[in-house]
DNA sequence: CGCCACACCTGGGCG
DNA sequence: CCGCCCAGGTGTGGC
């Protein structure tokens, strides 16, 4: 039951933003996902499951836009940035089993200059933002510093 | 193989800005393209393509935006506005064959208050820009007063 | 109707 | 300098 890392990235505005999708780096997807091609394979969208620190199944739609010639994962991924409460610069990381490749985990961290407020709710202390923005409350969440993958045969 | 004149329009900001699209006026749009409409058809965007005055063939996508309830050509757009530098307050004009009305012609004149450069690089008198703009020098192309439609069998 | 999922599109930047 | 990524957009449709 040893997990791998597959590869991690640092989250971008647009990553986190209103486009609800997460831009898979080329290499990465080809590497590491199940094939899906415009070129060889006919298969350009698939359901992938990932497991979290907390053992909850996350489903997330993954696609190759061949108009961008860009791997993402979009539906789904907007509830994950969410209830994470993920921001730019943070980071995701993607794992699976040694011995059963198609199992897959999902891990994340924030940013290292993200701050804890007294209510030990996180504060990031630079919001990174093209726009204007006012410096909100995120919503209370627990906090944990260590996050342990979990198991979830639902997954 | 004579052309007819269809409709001109003079180019807004935001025809040559980056929103990548040209706004065709609707009753041009209904009486001389294709029918592509909300209501009726079902057909909501289809491909164009136009003879420049050089024999090129521009192509570009034909989409009617039901959220602003406007005709506007769109991808391919942007490289045309790029290659011809053309600006706000410029004309492109749209014509036909008139024995063959599924043959498009593209043309195009500055505004009248172009300026030639010495290096015979025309350069807009005024830029008109929301945001703040450099004076810059244009890239070298060919000026032409005579711009005559040319012919490509590829269109 | 508002939000979000989806399939497109483009320019900038970098190797 | 050119080709490829990918960050950052768009309108449409579904719910």
């Amino acid at each position: 039951m040893e997990r791998e890392p597959m590869f991690q990235k640092q989250l971008t505005q647009s990553d986190v933003g209103k486009l609800n999708r997460l831009v898979v780096p080329k290499q990465h997807a080809i590497n590491y996902f199940p094939p899906i091609d415009g070129s060889s394979g006919k298969i350009r969208t698939m359901l992938l499951s990932f497991e979290d620190e907390l053992g909850k199944c996350w489903r997330f739609r993954y696609s190759y836009w061949s108009s961008s010639q860009s791997y993402v994962l979009t539906k789904g991924w907007s509830r994950f940035v969410k209830e994470k409460r993920l921001g730019a610069g943070d980071f995701v990381f993607f794992e699976q089993l040694r011995e059963d490749n198609d199992r897959f985990f999902i891990g994340w961290r924030w940013r290292a200059d993200t701050q804890m407020q007294d209510n030990g709710v996180a504060q990031p202390s630079v919001v990174v933002d093209g726009t204007s923005v006012q410096s909100q409350t995120p919503p209370v969440r627990e906090s944990r510093r260590l996050r342990l993958f979990g198991v979830n045969l639902d997954c």
